[in-house]
RNA sequence: GCAGGGGUUCCCGAGUGGCCAAAGGGAUCAGACUGUAAAUCUGACGCGAAAGCUUCGGUGGUUCGAAUCCACCCCCCUGCACCA
């Protein structure tokens, strides 16, 4: 059989991707075979977003280090809702929605796990297979007995929501736990799967399964957490002014994924460095001691946000990420071809065509028509700063009653483009109309 | 069902008849400084370019005037629901 990798636990150590692991040390002893592990992924949208890139990138690399990984897309739980942590019961979707979803997201997962290798290929299973048939009275006979409710009442993960003030837990989340307990026993069953990697929100209906599979099965199983992903400033992680950083490209473009990790402060680069990338932990260090020792600008966002958009959208993705980004942040873009300017669109730069008739329109809606800002306030704003510039040309609000001067055919690009810069990092490219 | 508490602008949370588009904080956006950072400072932050318009669970009412008072309804939370 392919060579068991014994150092993954330290890598991961070294990596501070370990939360908590169940087993007092004996894990390390357990991962010297090669041996099957599962993570699970819910469908709450028709795509996973990079809070889920550490779990995924981390079964990843078990397989690398010789081991099974099992991706299971969660088509039963989604129907019920993780409560863990979340501060306020959720509202149900529809089976049919819910279903489109994991189709979707198996896609996804797909990409990060390889299915050909001949020892340790991973594969993708649906919780959905074995629960969809069960009857409640087998499920809580079978199950439900398993389970202390006095013990399930005081886990962390629900106890805001049971204690706190004005807020709640429906039986139905409540028993999400159990639906998860239950995976992690089904998987041992059918497939010898012996570990449960997750968000360290996960320990708890993780620790469920751990005790479940013991008490169904007598099964050795553990399970194993990894930290949740947080910023030196405190603020949520993943999100940005335009929202979500999802792992599609349809809804979150390689350019602005690249972009994404390319802000990365300074405090968090190493770190995820560490978590979102393959580079092995010496070169990272070999990178920050780089970076401390010049001045200015630190090398570690460029090649933080260049590995994942990689890893994320491949070659490709990071070649278009990489042009846009060139046009338009390291070169006098009144210097751009039409042809450099249409691969621009087709890389993903958000674009779009302005009207025939500019009767009526004002600069500023023509902005936030394109969906450049959600309201006119902010364009405003900027208008009044000097932060809006059309093909490089600072507009105030002067130019607000008069967009046909501003998008004038003879000041266009090569005849027929705009590139509107808003803020300092915010970029469309308008055509004129035909 | 009964009793009590509560529903305010993206979030938290003040506001209990006019001075309220509604304190404060967070988040977000823009500017300065920078490195397309961070921290800091400044401005914005319901909609509208503006005049102005529309908000405080819903509907109706009282009033010159309501987020604030009244009525009914909806939703959430807590407790009770044999003994009570």
């Amino acid at each position: 059989m392919a060579g068991v990798d014994m150092a993954l636990l330290e890598d991961l150590s070294r990596r501070g991707l370990i939360n908590q692991a169940t087993g007092d040390g004996e894990l390390t002893q357990h991962l010297s075979e090669s041996r099957t592990l599962y993570c699970g992924f819910d469908p709450t949208a028709d795509s996973l977003h990079i809070g889920s890139l550490v779990p995924l990138l981390t079964l990843k690399r078990f397989q690398m280090a010789g081991h099974k990984p099992v991706a299971l897309v969660g088509g039963a739980t989604g129907l019920i809702g993780d409560p863990s942590f979340k501060a306020q019961e959720r509202s149900l979707n529809t089976p049919e929605v819910i279903a489109g979803w994991v189709d979707k997201l198996k896609n996804q997962v797909s990409r990060f796990i390889d299915f050909g290798c001949e020892e340790n290929a991973a594969i993708v299973v649906n919780n959905l297979d074995w629960t969809c048939d069960l009857n409640v009275l087998d499920f809580l006979r079978n199950v439900g007995k398993h389970f202390s409710v006095n013990n399930m009442v005081n886990k962390e993960s629900v106890k805001q929501r049971i204690q706190r003030e004005g807020e709640g837990i429906s039986f139905t989340e409540f028993s999400y736990l159990l639906l998860q307990a239950m995976d992690f026993s089904e998987l041992y069953q059918r497939y010898n799967c012996t570990l449960q990697i997750g968000g360290s929100d996960q320990w708890g209906n993780i620790t469920g399964g751990v005790d479940l599979a013991r008490r169904q099965y007598r099964g050795k199983v553990f399970g194993l957490t990894l930290p949740l992903v947080t910023k030196a400033d405190g603020s949520k992680f993943g999100k940005t002014e335009s929202g979500t950083i999802w792992l599609d490209a349809k809804r979150t473009s390689p350019y602005a994924f690249y972009q994404f990790w390319l802000n990365t402060v300074d405090a968090d680069v190493y770190k995820f460095l560490r978590y979102f990338t393959f580079l092995v932990v010496d070169e990272i260090d070999a990178i920050e001691d780089a970076d401390r020792q010049r001045d200015g600008r630190p090398e570690a966002q460029g090649i933080l946000a260049r590995e994942v958009t990689r890893l994320v959208h491949g070659e490709e993705g990071l070649a278009a990420a990489e042009r846009i980004s060139r046009a338009l942040f390291s070169g006098d873009i009144t210097d751009l071809s039409a042809a450099d300017l249409e691969q621009l669109r087709l890389d993903g730069l958000p674009s779009s065509t302005l009207p025939k008739d500019f009767s009526g329109q004002s600069l500023i809606n023509l902005l936030v028509d394109a969906g450049m800002a959600p309201s006119g306030k902010p364009v405003k704003d900027a208008l009044g700063r000097s932060a809006v510039l059309i093909n490089g040309e600072v507009k105030g609000m002067d130019s607000n009653a008069t967009p046909a001067a501003v998008f004038s055919a003879d000041k266009a690009l090569s005849d027929n483009y705009f590139i509107v810069r808003l803020g300092k990092k915010k970029y469309h490219l308008f055509t004129l109309a035909d």
